[in-house]
RNA sequence: GCUCCCAUCAUCUAGCGGCCUAGGAUGUCGCCCUUUCACGGCGAACACAGGGGUUCGAAUCCCCUUGGGAGUACCA
């Protein structure tokens, strides 16, 4: 009973224009499950609607998946044996494909119009009946088939749905399904523009392309015995089919655009990195079956399984992709990917002039109070800043300026200081702390003035790295300024 | 309307008959740590939709009700 057939998976969407969050966790779950069964993850375009092309949608598409570090073994720009992977470029296959249907009489010519069918839906409606085709064509002589061609008249290709069959399958996430052909619509295969529809296009090339598993959203589980039915109409063993829970806005309906962002590219250009997209859409309908939260892309395809996938929605939570990002910048993300990620917006002038070991430095210290890489601009260039006599003097820098023993103590740390060629975030603490022991200054009074003096402000990350970046000079400078201003509050008191 | 699917904290979820006075995570609120801000640690509040069965025993199995969702196109 056991496939011995290799495993190939299978990313088809349409080229809409932008890339859906919906549409990357279904090619994600895909691509873990071809990659953990040392299979083939292919990408197929679905481009069978002329209405809806998108011009630059499909290298938009494939440049994102790539970037996401998931491209595709077998598609568009990357072929394999069994291309073309544009449906429109596959014409005509389809073509000699429904010709087999036709010939064997599993599908038929209809020349209904489209608004004897608008008409027909609008009174099944009326009547609250099922919808469907009233199979007005099904029996058509073969002589008035011919002749209404010949008369060049437009016609649609349906199959042609038996009667009184039970279809049933077993989705890998659902469980047994099954369904009353009866209630199946004479699905149309080809349009009268000639193209295939979805269904036709997306059976044959699942077939073609030897697809062991289909893995897509829940939209398609009700479109499945229409695909059964075609598999078996051609005589052609049927892939497994696994449907995905929908992703789902706050209020609890699919995905959409209407109520913020979905396109994985504006996530991916705001604050968020690569690698939490992938571990939130990862979880989002799957769970590793323990309490552990963050996987890589490697760990995933390990983890990865089908079983344990969930049946309900998942309603996508902002809040917590925020704060997995976080987490993600704070410090599951390598060192070397945190500093790339966040040095494109440490680009500051002031830097210029900074050992790359010591900006390096710094921006790992800073790295525990940043959320996004942004976030690393406005942290550095508070520093950067001199602290003017404004904010020394305001009232939070002032109450630390006016202890008393800041006279000393600024004294000290400043002569300590001359005396060094160049100031290292060690060299600065061990001044501090003989300072500590010489002067018996400690606590609150040693350090908070120094941090004030240094960067203008009450808290902030470890002051000795940040010093040692400033260098000697600049803290010199910080230093006596901070000593002036704390002359001049203690006399104006006075 | 019809068909199909789903149903545990506000949200993501664990749980596949006894380990459940239901576990983890986010968010919220406390406390601790930190001479700052964070990080971190600890703790609190918060859920098995309802009703029937089956069983010695049900969040777990069955049925009904309710609720939610998807599909119902010459779109995918």
């Amino acid at each position: 009973m056991k496939s011995t057939k290799p495993t190939r998976t299978r990313f088809a969407p349409s080229p809409t224009g932008y890339v859906h969050l919906g549409s990357v966790r279904t090619a994600l779950y895909n691509y873990l499950f071809a990659k953990q069964h040392d299979g083939t993850y292919i990408l197929r375009i679905e481009d069978t609607d002329q209405t809806r092309k998108v011009d630059g949608a499909v290298e938009n598409l494939i440049s994102v998946m790539s970037q996401l570090g998931m491209p595709h073994d077998e598609g568009p720009y990357r072929d394999g044996s069994n291309g073309p992977y544009f449906q429109s470029k596959r014409l005509q296959l389809y073509a000699n494909k429904v010709k087999q249907l036709l010939d064997s009489g599993h599908a038929y010519y209809c020349f209904c119009a489209p608004e004897r069918l608008t008409r027909l839906r609008e009174e099944q409606q009326a009547q609250n009946l099922p919808q469907g085709y009233d199979k007005h064509c099904r029996d058509l002589s073969p002589e008035t088939v011919q002749a209404n061609l010949k008369d060049g008249k437009d016609f649609v290709i349906r199959l042609k749905v038996p009667q009184d069959k039970k279809i049933v399958f077993t989705d890998l996430v659902r469980g047994q399904l099954e369904f009353d052909s009866n209630l199946i619509d004479d699905q149309i295969l080809i349009k009268s523009d000639g193209f295939p529809t979805y269904h036709f296009a997306n059976v044959v090339d699942d077939h073609d392309m030897d697809i062991s598993h289909v893995i897509r959203g829940e939209e398609w589980v009700t479109s499945t015995p229409k695909h059964i039915l075609l598999y078996q109409a051609f005589g052609w063993e049927t892939p497994s089919f696994a449907h995905l829970p929908l992703i789902l806005n706050p209020d609890r309906s699919k995905l959409s655009k209407r109520q913020g962002d979905v396109a994985v590219e504006d996530f991916l250009k705001a604050e968020f990195c690569e690698e939490t997209l992938i571990n939130f859409l990862a979880l989002l309908g799957w769970n590793p079956g323990s309490d552990r939260e963050f996987f890589n892309l490697e760990e995933l395809v390990s983890e990865f399984s089908l079983q344990k996938v969930s049946k309900s929605g998942a309603v996508f939570d902002r809040e917590k992709l925020n704060w997995m990002n976080s987490q993600y910048h704070k410090k599951y993300l390598p060192e070397q990917r945190f500093l790339e990620l966040v040095k494109p917006y440490a680009n500051i002038d002031k830097l210029k002039s900074w050992s790359s070991s010591v900006l390096d430095k710094v921006l790992l210290t800073l790295r525990n109070q940043i959320d996004k890489p942004e976030d690393i601009k406005e942290l550095l260039s508070f520093f950067l800043s001199r602290p003017t006599v404004d904010t020394l003097r305001g009232q939070e820098c002032s109450d630390i300026l006016k202890i008393e023993s800041n006279n000393r103590l600024f004294r000290f740390i400043v002569s300590q200081l001359q005396g060094l060629d160049s100031l290292s975030s060690d060299g600065l603490r061990s001044i501090t702390r003989s300072a500590q022991k010489d002067l018996g200054i400690k606590g609150k009074s040693l350090f908070m003035p120094l941090r004030v003096a240094l960067t203008g402000a009450t808290s902030g990350p470890e002051v000795f790295v940040f010093a040692e970046g400033l260098g000697k000079q600049e803290c010199l400078e910080r230093l006596l300024l901070a000593h002036k201003v704390h002359q001049d509050i203690t006399q104006e008191s006075e």
